[in-house]
DNA sequence: TCATTAAATTGTT
DNA sequence: AACAATTTAATGA
């Protein structure tokens, strides 16, 4: 199979580019792999390229002063982060940490400001992205300091379902228990818990390794 | 294909 | 953090 069918099939705004564009984009595109647990790229370091992930799982997170570690977002496989600060041409705000082994395509910025002046349907995808991750932080801001440990698992959940940003995904998602625990920021034990709630509730279905989610709105608005 | 073992994951304390 | 129970993966007969 070629490259390019490769991330039309794997990546969402592939499908909405014309077939010239879309080798223009895979042209810019190099992949690596990140092994559990290592930093992909840590606050304040440049990292000059638009990045998805095309197995694994990572998280977008700071280390306050205090030590307490906040998860601005987990992206799955599928899922594109870094347009802000590839555009802006600005060091990255937050730490890149992988969860898991992760593979990563990573799109120089050259090929990612071209894409975005001269692609109609790249811009579609990208202004859905912006707005979609906006409505997440307005959530998470306004909710914050309310949040108790279930609505966090169950907010950090419907991250990885998200099915504006990942339509593909089906309703099934693979992930422990262990690795929504570092992205919620909870215990293993307090997310085991929650996600039995959460089940009991009729929102999800807990499997090993592994969460289908049934109500993927309420599990949205949870803590609301 | 089945049995055994190791490793991973879950549920509980 | 530690432990037991359960599930999955890997191996080889």
């Amino acid at each position: 199979m070629t490259v390019k069918a490769d991330y039309a099939r794997n990546f969402v705004w592939a499908g909405e580019l014309t077939s010239s564009e879309l080798e223009r984009a895979a042209a810019g595109i190099v992949e690596r792999n990140y092994a559990k647990g290592s930093y992909i790229c840590h606050r304040d370091d440049k990292f000059d390229y638009w990045t998805g992930v095309v197995s694994g799982l990572i998280k977008l997170s700071t280390i306050g002063l205090t030590g307490k570690a906040t998860t601005y977002a987990g992206v799955g496989r599928g899922g594109w982060f870094g347009e802000g600060s590839v555009l802006k041409g600005e060091a990255r705000k937050y730490d890149i940490v992988a969860l898991r082994d992760t593979r990563l395509a990573m799109m120089n910025r050259a090929t990612f400001v071209w894409l975005h002046e001269n692609s109609i349907g790249f811009n579609h995808y990208l202004l859905r992205q912006l707005n979609e991750r906006l409505g997440q932080f307005i959530a998470m801001v306004e909710h914050d300091r309310i949040l108790d440990a279930k609505a966090r698992v169950a907010r950090n959940l419907s991250w990885l379902f998200n099915p504006v940003l990942y339509p593909g995904t089906a309703q099934t998602i693979e992930i422990t228990q262990d690795e929504l625990a570092l992205l919620a920021g909870v215990s293993r034990a307090v997310t085991n818990r929650s996600l039995q709630e959460l089940q009991a509730e009729g929102l999800i279905v807990v499997e090993q390794g592994a969460v289908s989610v049934r109500d993927i709105a309420t599990l949205t608005r949870y803590g609301d």
